[in-house]
DNA sequence: TTGTAAGCGTTATCAA
DNA sequence: TTGATAACGCTTACAA
């Protein structure tokens, strides 16, 4: 392997020059300078980023912790964080903790002992994920999606207005009794989706029941499950709103199997926007939430920690977007019966 | 920060057998790996990843080289990747080439320069991809999904099976001209989807016609516009083979757009499956690929290299499976004729 | 079994 | 402006 020795050699000059040259850490001699670059290139020399690391305690890159890659949210969040990251120079280490709350921790532990410059997590629980390890070594944080209760640099949206709009357009859009499928009561947006929907209720002069609030898991799974609890109540909800994109397809998956017809016997709204809302019939109605945006923003607001800003930690809030198509407008005034009708 | 040389101090031992009991690289008295380890616990000492692969000369790195991390093969290949690399103690990083080779060939330079231990890489292209610097520095290579002109270990499907068993169902479900759209001529598996189609049409007795068959780009956009093409033709398919899932979810776009029923007016079976395959309206008949298993068995091979098997490279093929939906089972044999009814 | 010390490939300090 | 040289934190001969 070809080492910062060889190129020096070459060139005819130290390996403090060289380093100059490619680093341009300091003013060198114009002619030791392409003497350098062409032996670099004949030699096709790759400077060793691991030495430069121990040398300088860092390394080119942010490490990104999510909780379900598989989520088309996280995926163009992913996207946004990596195409600034790349052209920053920084390379983007990415980490699926699936929601485990251990695989979260040894990531954490890996990732301090690795010299990441930066981590942007989107962290399984507000109590108890634990980026001490993180702060103890003095690498940058920033939350993304979901927070913490620590003092850190935060990307997500506006929940509870996304959770208003969404519940407001329901019951204007003729909707009377109106279910919450929310997520996990450890994750701040599930708890805040959720408060979005009871505020909408009571501001339109509703209760907010609590037989219509379901806390689930943000996984496919949970939107089905929910679904068929909901079909089984005595005097079922006219319209569901469900609080992410993998519970809105279970939910989806249910209603189908069920054979309930939306929007007539119910009506649906979802959180996150989904790749294929508007192929399906009818249209999925849905908050979206500028994702690859806020991936990129992101990266750029931890890239600026990184380059030497000490300012007090920020908070950037991101405005969710109805977009309305046919699940959510009942065609029939006439109210339909919900019921299963088959199994 | 604590470094090896406090715990050693601590324990009153020197920094060797601090690192022989770390890494259990030799005997050590029982007595003294437990003063080592209370006082690796007491300082809570991480060992530094950098200096160690410096000195080793690698780090516990696999890189994963994709073309596009929103289509939900390659997330769902990632996750079997990172499943099985963190649990045998390596980290993935992610590297989101987006199809362009400028930037795949940024990152095999900048992979060259991280020790890292081995790339995974999905090239963008077959004869274009030049993955000699990683070569160069005896990095172990292995490809997935696409296959690369150079000897190394491989894992991927068989794509002309898949495109066969998919045209013959056309086929025997009543289709009698076949349209083919699939990716772009530089993608081996563009072409073998291709050559698999064109078999099973002649295997049938019939001709494969080049105006059925179309170039795309594997992009959402790329299927819609190709669907444009196919309703402007003089005597239009009745059955279209979309050799992606990205091109389906835009085929699908384009025929609903357009007003064109599934199946009657046109059948439709895409390669790769669809989270959402069976929310649609018709479900849409696939081929499936084992996407996790690959992943998981990709990362495995490349480990068990890591670890110092140097037999033979090998490739590992996947069958795959035709998942029978509503989109390309005809139920009314008088033929419809395929106009496009709104623009 | 344990310790000493060299060295991995850089960058940064200090003289010249 | 340039060059020796000492770190950076770890692993590993080699000695003891």
């Amino acid at each position: 392997m070809v080492v910062m020795k060889d190129v020096a050699e070459a060139a005819g000059v130290s390996t403090a020059t060289v380093s100059r040259v490619l680093n341009k850490s300091a003013d060198v001699d114009p002619a030791l300078v392409s003497r350098v670059m062409s032996a670099v290139e004949r030699l096709k020399y790759k400077p060793n980023l691991t030495a430069r690391g121990l040398r300088t305690q860092s390394t080119p890159v942010i490490a990104l912790i999510i909780s379900d890659i598989e989520n088309p949210f996280f995926t163009s969040v992913c996207r946004g964080v990596e195409d600034v990251a790349s052209s920053a120079g920084y390379s983007v280490m990415l980490c699926n903790a699936d929601g485990d709350l251990a695989k979260e921790q040894e990531y954490i532990s890996m990732l301090s002992s690795q010299n990441v410059s930066g981590v942007i997590i989107s962290p399984a629980s507000y109590d108890s994920t634990d980026v001490t390890p993180l702060v103890e070594r003095g690498i940058n944080i920033l939350t993304i999606d979901r927070e913490l209760p620590i003092d850190c640099d935060a990307v997500r949206i506006n929940n509870q207005l996304g959770s208003q709009i969404a519940t407001q357009h329901l019951l204007s859009s003729g909707a009377r009794r109106v279910a919450c499928i929310t997520g996990p009561r450890f994750a701040s947006t599930a708890r805040d989706r959720l408060a979005g929907y009871v505020q909408a209720l009571e501001a339109a002069g509703l209760v907010a029941e609590a037989d219509l609030q379901f806390y689930s898991d943000f996984k496919d799974e949970g939107g089905y499950h929910a679904i068929g609890l909901l079909l089984e109540m005595e005097d079922p909800p006219d319209a569901i709103f469900v609080t992410n994109n993998r519970m809105t397809t279970g939910a989806l998956h249910a209603l189908k199997e069920f054979d309930v017809s939306i929007p007539d016997e119910v009506s649906l709204v979802g959180f996150d926007d989904l790749p294929w809302a508007d192929i399906v019939s009818p249209g999925v109605t849905t908050v979206r939430q500028p994702t690859y945006e806020m991936g990129t923003a992101a990266a750029r607001r931890l890239i600026e920690r990184l380059e030497g800003d000490d300012s007090a930690p920020q908070t950037i809030v991101f405005d969710p977007e109805l977009i309305v198509r046919a699940s959510s407008v009942k065609t029939r005034t006439i109210r339909q019966p919900l019921k299963r009708k088959s199994v």
